[in-house]
RNA sequence: CGCGGGGUAGAGCAGCUGGUAGCUCGUCGGGCUCAUAACCCGGAGGUCGUUGGUUCAAAUCCUUCCCCCGCAACCA
C-alpha cells in the first residue's frame, strides 16, 4: 500500500533583517510536526523558505550599498543566515524555497498570465500618495508626517496603472470555506476573519506595481512587478513544480497541505490564498493553522523594543533541544504565550533534567549497579506494576491523539504524565531494597525492565521534539532499531529481556538559574540603550520654513472622539475670532479636560483634513520621541499663558 | 454598541458539552537514598473580575458593568 502523504509549510519567512525567537518558534513547530508524521509512516514534504522581494529589501540593500540580491543573499545564506539557524535548529525540511529561485520566477510569471487570461486580473489604477522628487508613491500609513518618508517633501494625490486580483469575485465561496469545519484553526480565528474582513466587503487587490523594481516583472507589460501577494502565497505551490519544471511532485502532495502561521498573516492565508487557488482552479488546502506569539514581559517582539530574543544565545546557553522542547511545551500551540528566560530555566530543569533525565540516569544507573549493565531474563510480576504498564500501553493514543490536532503541549504532558509515573514508581518499589535480597533479583529485575519500557515508550513520542537527544538516550537505554518506532511506542514487552543499557554522559545538566539569568541579563545590558537620535531631515530654505504658518492658539474647547482610541478634538481660538477645530492623535497622553485653557501651538495652513469623520483644519505642535523599548514619549507644547493666541511662530 | 481573545491560589496556566476547583513553579512539613542537592507523599494558600438571572446545583449557561491584550479604524 502507498504510503499516505503530508505536506507541510511555514511562512516563507522575510529577510529584511535576522530571524528571532518567533520564526523559531513557528520553524520549530511545524518541523516538530513533520518528524511526527515521518515517524507515523507518511511521506512528508516539509517545505519552507524566504519571501525575498519587495520595497523594503530594496531600499535596505541601497542604505547598504549593495544589490537587492546581495542582501538577501547575505541574510539568507550567509554566516548566522536562515540558513544556519534552520540547521541549528535541526530543522528537517525537505524543501526551501527563495523567491529569488528561477523556477518560482517563471512559475509566479506564468501563474499571474494564467489569472489575467481569466479576467480575474485586470488593469486599473491605483490611489496613493506621490512624492515627485523621490518619484515614490506611498500609502497613507507610510507616510511619515504626512511626508514623504524619504525625503520628509510634501506628497500629493496620484494614481498610477496596477493590476488587481478580483477578489472580491471569491467572496462568497471563501466564506463558505471558512465556515465549513476545520479548514482555519484555532476556531477563534474564522469569527474574527468574517466579521473583519469579508462581512464589510472585500475588495480588490493590488497585486502589482511599478513604483518598485525589485520583484517579479510581468512579463507582458515590461515596467509592472508583481506584488507581494501574487508572488509569496504561491511559493507553497511552485516549490512543488506547479507551473515550473523543476519539480514535479505537485500532483503528488498538492491536496494534503497544511500550512502553519503566525496570527498575524491568517488573514493572507486564509481569505486572500484561497481566493487565488480558486482563481487557478486548484483544490484548497487542508488545514491554515494560525498559532500564537511569544510575548515579552505583556508586549510584542519588536526590534524597535530592543526586546528581541536571539534564538543562537539561547540553543547556545541551553541546547538546541532543550530550547525545541521549552518552546513547545510551555506555550499552548493557539494561543500567545509569555516568554521569559526564568521560564526556559525552570521548565528545563523541571521536566528535563529532574523528570526525565534524572529518570534515564537513575534507571540506567540501577541496572549497572545492580545487574552489571544487562538485565537477567527472570521475571517476577506484581500488582504493583499495573497502572505503570497501563500508562506504558496507553500514552501513545492519547499522545497521538493532540498531535494530529497540532496540540503539541498538551501532547507533551500526556508523555510528562508517564515519566512521572515511572519516578513514582520507582518509590514504590524502593529497587535499592530489593537489590539487598538474593531472592528478590528476578522481582528487580522487572521492576527495572518496566521502568526502561516506560522510558522507551515516552522517547519515541518525544523523539519529534528532540531528535538528538533522544538518540542518545536510546542507546544510553540499549533500544534499538525497530523498537524505537511508532509502531512499538503502544507496547509493552518490546525490549529485548537481557537487554543491556550503557549509562553515558548528562542528558540535560540542570541550570543554574541564578548564575545563568546574570549571564543572559549581561548580554542584553548592552542593548540598554538611550533614544537613539534621530537624524538631521536635510536643509530646508528659510523661504520653505517661512510657508508655515504656525500660531498660538488657546484651548476653548477639548474632547474624545468619539469611537476612537487616540484623537481629541479640539476647538481653538486662533486669534482669528473665529473657532477653529483641530484633531490631534495625542489621547494616550492627555485627558481631554486636562487641556481646557492651556496655551499651545498648531500649523494652521495644512490643508484641512478628516478623521474620523470630524474636520481637522491645521496640527498641533508636539514634542516626540522614541524610547528604548519602542513607546513614543509625546508632550503637547503648552506655552506660557501670557502669550496671546494668534501671534505667529518664527 | 466595529471584531476577537482574556480576567481562576504569590507567579504562569488548565478546567468552561453545569454536580465536592486542578496543574507547574514557589512555600511549609514528612519520606527515601537508586539518581543530575534530583525523586515520592502531605499541608497551607482561591468568595474562579463585577451585577443580576436560569437551575436542586454554575468557574462552567444567559445578562450588566469594569479592566487587560490583539485586530480594524485612526494618530499631519
Amino acid at each position: 500500500m502507498e504510503k499516505k502523504r503530508f505536506y507541510i509549510t511555514t511562512p516563507i519567512y522575510y529577510p529584511s533583517d535576522k530571524l528571532h525567537i518567533g520564526h523559531t518558534y513557528c520553524t520549530v513547530a511545524t518541523d516538530t510536526i513533520a518528524r511526527y508524521k515521518r515517524l507515523c509512516g507518511y511521506d512528508v514534504m516539509f517545505l519552507t523558505g524566504t519571501d525575498e522581494h519587495g520595497q523594503k529589501i530594496e531600499e535596505k540593500a541601497r542604505e547598504a550599498g549593495i544589490t537587492p540580491q546581495e542582501y538577501v543573499d547575505r541574510i539568507v545564506t550567509g554566516k548566522g543566515g536562515v540558513l544556519d539557524l534552520w540547521k541549528l535548529m535541526n530543522i528537517s525540511n525537505d524543501r526551501f524555497i527563495r523567491t529569488t529561485d528561477d523556477y518560482h520566477v517563471a512559475g509566479i510569471q506564468r501563474i499571474f498570465r494564467k489569472m489575467y487570461e481569466k479576467g480575474d486580473i485586470y488593469k486599473g489604477t491605483y490611489k496613493g500618495k506621490y512624492c515627485t522628487p523621490c518619484e515614490s508613491f506611498w500609502t497613507e500609513s507610510q507616510l511619515v508626517d504626512g511626508k514623504c518618508p524619504d525625503c520628509g517633501r510634501e506628497v500629493r494625490d496620484a494614481e498610477e496603472e496596477a493590476y488587481f486580483f478580483r477578489l472580491s469575485k471569491y467572496a462568497k465561496p471563501v466564506q463558505e470555506l471558512l465556515e465549513s469545519g476545520t479548514f482555519l484553526e484555532p476556531a477563534s480565528r474564522v469569527n474574527e476573519m468574517i466579521n473583519n474582513f469579508i462581512k464589510p466587503g472585500l475588495e480588490d487587490l493590488c497585486v502589482s506595481r511599478t513604483s518598485f523594481k525589485w520583484g517579479i516583472p510581468v512579463d507582458f507589460d515590461p515596467g509592472h512587478v508583481v506584488y507581494v501577494w501574487v508572488d509569496a502565497l504561491f511559493n507553497y505551490a511552485t516549490a512543488l513544480g506547479y507551473m515550473n519544471d523543476r519539480y514535479d511532485d505537485f500532483d503528488k502532495y498538492w491536496p494534503v497541505v497544511h500550512h502553519i502561521v503566525g496570527k498575524e498573516i491568517v488573514r493572507f492565508h486564509s481569505i486572500i490564498w484561497p481566493a487565488m487557488l480558486m482563481s487557478v482552479d486548484l483544490p484548497m488546502p487542508q488545514k491554515v493553522y494560525g498559532h500564537g506569539w511569544l510575548i515579552i514581559d505583556g508586549g510584542k517582539m519588536s526590534k524597535s523594543k530592543g526586546n528581541v530574543v536571539d534564538p543562537y544565545v539561547l540553543a547556545d546557553k541551553f541546547g538546541v533541544d532543550a530550547l525545541r522542547f521549552f518552546l513547545l511545551r510551555t506555550f499552548p500551540f493557539g494561543t500567545d504565550g509569555n516568554f521569559s528566560n526564568e521560564l526556559l530555566i525552570s521548565t528545563i530543569n523541571t521536566d528535563l533534567a529532574n523528570d526525565l533525565g534524572n529518570l534515564v540516569s537513575r534507571t540506567t544507573a540501577m541496572v549497572e549497579k545492580y545487574f552489571g549493565g544487562k538485565l537477567i531474563p527472570e521475571r517476577e510480576a506484581a500488582e504493583a506494576d499495573g497502572e505503570l504498564l497501563g500508562l506504558i500501553r496507553s500514552t501513545k493514543e492519547r499522545y497521538a491523539k493532540q498531535m494530529d490536532a497540532f496540540q503539541l503541549h498538551v501532547a507533551l504532558e500526556e508523555v510528562f504524565k508517564l515519566i512521572q509515573r515511572a519516578n513514582k514508581y520507582i518509590d514504590e518499589n524502593a529497587p535499592w531494597v530489593l537489590a539487598k535480597d538474593e531472592s528478590k533479583k528476578p522481582r528487580l529485575a522487572t521492576v527495572l525492565y518496566n521502568l526502561l519500557e516506560a522510558l522507551r515508550v515516552s522517547l519515541i513520542m518525544l523523539s519529534p521534539f528532540m531528535p538528538d537527544s533522544c538518540a542518545r538516550a536510546f542507546a544510553q537505554i540499549g533500544a534499538e532499531g525497530e523498537s524505537t518506532g511508532w509502531d512499538k511506542a503502544g507496547e509493552y514487552g518490546v525490549l529485548p529481556a537481557e537487554v543491556a543499557v550503557h549509562k553515558g554522559e548528562t542528558l540535560f545538566p540542570r541550570v543554574d538559574a541564578a548564575k545563568m539569568l546574570a549571564e543572559l541579563e549581561s548580554h542584553s545590558a548592552k542593548k540598554e540603550a538611550v533614544p537613539a537620535f534621530k537624524p538631521v531631515l536635510p536643509d530646508v530654505s528659510i523661504d520653505e520654513f517661512a510657508k508655515c504658518d504656525m500660531r498660538v492658539c488657546k484651548v476653548l474647547a477639548c474632547e474624545a472622539v468619539p469611537k476612537s482610541d487616540k484623537l481629541l478634538k479640539f476647538t481653538l481660538d486662533d486669534g482669528s475670532g473665529k473657532p477653529r477645530q483641530i484633531l490631534s492623535g495625542i489621547h494616550s497622553f492627555y485627558e481631554p479636560e486636562t487641556l481646557v485653557g492651556k496655551t499651545v501651538a498648531a500649523i494652521l495652513n495644512l490643508p484641512a483634513r478628516k478623521m474620523m469623520g470630524q474636520l481637522s483644519e491645521g496640527m498641533l505642535l508636539s514634542a516626540v520621541r522614541e524610547l528604548p523599548d519602542g513607546k513614543e514619549e509625546l508632550h503637547l507644547m503648552i506655552l506660557d499663558d501670557a502669550v496671546p493666541a494668534g501671534a505667529q511662530l518664527c
